[in-house]
DNA sequence: TTCCGGACTGGGACCGGTCCCAGGCTAGCA
DNA sequence: TGCTAGCCTGGGACCGGTCCCAGTCCGGAA
């Protein structure tokens, strides 16, 4: 055999383009290049990432030292290409800021790179159209696995429906029949936080919930009509608002003189709530008594401080993830359901009268 | 010649692992077939993708009758493995759920995505050795740019001295002394806050300011400090918070009892300040004004409503994928200064006496 | 008629990994 | 001693795009 001069591999090249001179991607160390460092063969470097039982130490030890000399990391394109996997999960989330969905992503984000995953996120309107225009994005840069926690019904079953080749998770859907989903028990948070009301003495209780597009407003009000009605109290009408607090001060306008306390669906609109309730010269807890859902970070401090449902998004993440990683490993894993807390702080008081 | 004999390509295939059968990963469709289907060659098919001029109308139409009826998808593995692109951002978040770093994050997203490009979603605690494990995550990913989102000192300068071959850009990084930058005129901010203040006819103001390992915290007390020089107004000892509210609870007790306003480095700190304040029988605006910064969606319905500093945190997002994407094409472009807004509510009120 | 340039198209190398297959070596057993 | 099994290693095809190069066809100029 003769000798073969291979063409030097260019680090660095230049492009000209109306004159200009641009620099192109610069290109990390390649398989081989390890591989020829260690004196072995790109097939034995893939090996030891790959953490393969049949090597000898030695040789082990020789490639890693290689890659660290190096500087070497392995190009998760090329690995992409041949696995046809991309390790990587796409999210859906609201369109909306909102610390809620917002900090469950935030959840997943973490488990998944606990899991070697990484996350895509994006945020969908609640509309068909884009709703799918999102999928077909995720789909298209090739993500594994689907993590909703955009709960309105409209993206939840549009999604469901489409019948995906890759595993699809939805977070919090509540009374939705999706196919895979963590969530935190809504009925147990929902009975917690009245049978604290009836424990103090409260039997006229009303109602402002989420917008029904919501699988978890949907599961709240449910659970609350359900329970007034086991306990034999009066069933006030109840209030929707949607999300805001904004909703929940308007909604304030509508609450029954009669009643004596409000469960809110969540902590933004018992806030416009009591801020309604306030301007009306009506005194939250002596007169009205006030709880939430959520327990953001407002509710220890807001006056009075909010007594409200905690829900732990971090482990709804978490159990998220796990689902998935489960499902591309191929077994099939059941999704907890995640217990509330509640939190008893000022803004609840026994009954007046 | 003669006829060769194909292999079937398998769409679907089975691997058996412990006596389990096991789902591949299915493909679609790849080029190639859109280019038999289309009667072209693969090359052909590839510039009707990339929009090259040359090509008859006719050709082209076949090659996208071809692409929508198989329903083809171009793999970005195989394009990002060629290109040494994979249009993806990796954005660097902090690690609690904040709403302002998290409402920029979200920003970048809907930005990116508008580009065509996609985002990596991690957070990292301030500690050096976190921080450079979430960027060599990151550039394991193989992302053409970083946002860093996260404004701690320790997390900016880390990154900063790490010279990537990556374009960086940190958002609301305040003072600090980075290449690439989005950001709010913090001083505009804290400048029509205290000119609100003087104009009420307060002469006494302390400040609350975020912690000082915060670029955006020093920007806005070394502001705080150069108007009160200016106005030649008393400087009360300046206190430090963590941004959250129960720092603002426990600063309300250090509050000097000649202090007849308060500017507070964040929403949350203010919320905790009043809270303290009413604890200890202040009333709020009556004997202390009380501005915030940040505008989250409580101050509207905080008990006052707070008045405050709004920040356009899309209007950073925007601006970083902006910035990105000129340095991607290989241009520079000037980062513009995001400006400020007072939102005066019912926090603030004329001086006493 | 011949030549030439531009419009349009195709062939094949290549990116950097993984997978299948096969080969060398050593140890264990008949 | 000969054969086989198992450990360890290497060679090459392949994933699905992009890029470089070259070829065909046509109209207009020489």
């Amino acid at each position: 055999m003769g000798f073969t001069v291979l063409p030097h591999r260019a680090r660095y090249s230049v492009r000209r383009e109306r004159g200009q001179v641009m620099p192109k991607q610069v290109r990390g160390p390649s398989m081989h290049d390890v591989a020829a460092r260690a004196g072995v063969s790109h097939q034995t470097v893939s090996r030891v990432l790959n953490h393969h039982p049949s090597l000898r130490p030695e040789t082990r030890d020789r490639v890693l030292a290689a890659i660290t000399e190096l500087g070497y990391r392995r190009n998760l394109a090329a690995r992409a290409l041949v696995t046809g996997r991309t390790q990587t999960i796409g999210m859906v989330g609201p369109d909306t800021a909102d610390i809620g969905p917002l900090s469950t992503l935030h959840a997943i984000e973490k488990a998944a790179r606990e899991a070697g995953m990484s996350t895509l996120m994006t945020s969908a309107e609640p509309a068909r159209a884009q709703v799918l225009e999102t999928v077909e994005f995720l789909l298209g840069r090739g993500v594994d696995a689907l993590a909703v926690a955009a709960q309105q019904s409209e993206i939840t079953m549009a999604i469901d429906q489409l019948n995906l080749d890759v595993p699809v998770v939805h977070l919090l859907a509540g009374d939705q029949d999706v196919t895979l989903a963590a969530s935190v028990d809504q009925q147990a948070g929902v009975r917690m936080a009245l049978g604290h009301l009836r424990d103090l003495g409260h039997e006229r209780i009303q109602h402002i919930s989420g917008p029904l597009t919501f699988g978890e407003a949907r599961s709240r009000r449910a659970t609350f009509e359900a329970f007034i009605a086991s306990e034999g109290l009066e069933l006030l009408p109840i209030l929707e608002g949607d999300w805001t607090a904004d909703s929940g001060y308007a909604a304030g306008r509508d609450v029954a003189a009669e009643a004596t306390a409000v469960l809110c669906g969540n902590d933004q609109m018992a806030f416009g709530l009591i801020h309604a309730l306030h301007d009306r010269g009506v005194s939250v807890p002596r007169e009205v008594s006030v709880v939430g859902f959520d327990d953001t970070a407002e509710a220890r401090h807001s006056l009075p401080p909010l007594t409200t449902v905690s829900q732990d998004f971090a482990a709804v993440g978490r159990a998220a993830v796990g689902l998935i990683v489960a499902r591309l490993a191929g077994s099939d894993d059941a999704a907890p359901l995640i217990q509330p807390e509640l939190l008893v702080r000022e803004s609840t008081a026994p009954a007046r009268g």
